[in-house]
DNA sequence: AAAACGTGGTC
DNA sequence: TGACCAAGTTT
């Protein structure tokens, strides 16, 4: 994984850069490595080091983080790097207890961070290590009531040399062995020493308490296209779902009333509609396109130019929208 | 302290 | 198809 330092650089002396264990850290947050990697390298290539990003305009970073999910974690990755790069001196604290002061960096970040850049021998808790100590240690309390009890169980592994490693190292059995479903015990350096194993209950663990069923919400986005080729758009507010990020004008996603466009045309709804799931709901979103003529003011949003347009720039459930208006404009 | 907050892959 | 899941934080 690009964020890492080889051993061989780790045997003569070097630390991985704390920029680069943030970045990386913050965007792992409830994402898969396979979704974050493209992001990684295309965030540092971009903005190298913390002063870089803290200098970056935000629409260019929300932009860059567009598709990633749980947008709050970009506004607060900039006013991290902001608040790193001018009261600090542009370094990191270089504690557990500094670093979670810092916007978006909560206990795993902070403890991940201070043990894998700065060897802090800080107890490291994400969701892998929830459950490889709750199958080694056959703790049956339910999630998420158990986490206390599983911190103080991880805090008595942590060891003074090289926590960073062994946090990366239960990480990676969580992620790769100890997995959610079908654990390969056999292949684990574990098995000797699992509670769970022993009782033939390692895969029913941990435990958690039934999540609630998700609602349907229903909306519409009027997708204007002007006669030049340029789409409008609006910025969302900061606060909320899909905060600070580019969509296009609509309804409120609910028990919707029909809302007015955002500008009068001869709006004609698309076949179809785009289904997308939120953390907490399910989204049918009804499409409508008009083109719309040159000289006209919108009462809200305004128009991105057709060559400044990316539709990678906004978020999923936004780009979906304009995928299906894509396929109506072809059937045209 | 419960709820809000995205997305894509998997079974 | 749909529920569950992934290197959590904020309010």
């Amino acid at each position: 994984m690009p964020w890492r330092i080889g051993p061989a650089e780790r045997a003569a002396g070097a630390r991985p850069d704390p920029y680069r264990v943030w970045l990386s850290e913050v965007m792992l947050q409830q994402t898969t490595v396979a979704a974050v990697r493209d992001y990684f390298r295309r965030f540092t290539a971009r903005w190298p080091d913390v002063a870089a990003l803290a200098a970056a305009e935000d629409a260019e970073v929300m932009a860059e983080w567009a598709g990633l999910g749980y947008y709050a974690r970009a506004r607060n990755l900039l006013k991290c790097a902001r608040v790193v790069a001018g009261e600090h001196g542009g370094r990191f604290p270089a504690s557990r207890d500094g670093l979670l002061k810092l916007p978006g960096i909560g206990p795993y970040t902070a403890a991940a961070i201070a043990a894998i850049a700065y060897d802090e021998a800080a107890t490291v808790v994400d969701g892998n290590v929830e459950r490889v100590i709750a199958r080694l240690r056959h703790v049956e309390t339910p999630l998420p009531s158990a986490k206390p009890a599983l911190t103080d169980l991880a805090a008595e592994l942590t060891p003074q040399d090289r926590p960073g490693d062994h946090a990366q190292a239960m990480m990676d059995l969580g992620a790769t062995i100890c997995t959610p479903r079908n654990p390969a015990c056999s292949l684990c350096p574990l098995e000797g020493f699992c509670a769970a194993r022993a009782a033939g209950v390692q895969a029913e663990l941990p435990r958690k308490v039934p999540k609630a069923q998700k609602p349907t919400r229903f909306g519409i986005a009027y997708l204007g296209r002007r006669v030049d080729g340029a789409w409008l758009l609006e910025r969302r507010p900061d606060k909320g779902l899909l905060g600070g990020m580019l969509g296009w004008p609509g309804s409120d996603w609910g028990a919707a009333p029909l809302p007015a466009p955002p500008v009068a045309a001869d709006w004609r709804a698309l076949g179809g509609e785009v289904r997308h799931t939120f953390t907490h709901f399910h989204l049918r979103l009804s499409v409508m396109l008009a083109e719309l003529p040159a000289g006209v003011t919108p009462e809200r949003g305004y128009f991105v130019p057709r060559d400044t347009f990316r539709p990678a720039d906004l978020p999923t459930v936004m780009r979906k929208a304009y995928d299906l208006a894509q396929s109506g404009l072809a059937e045209n």
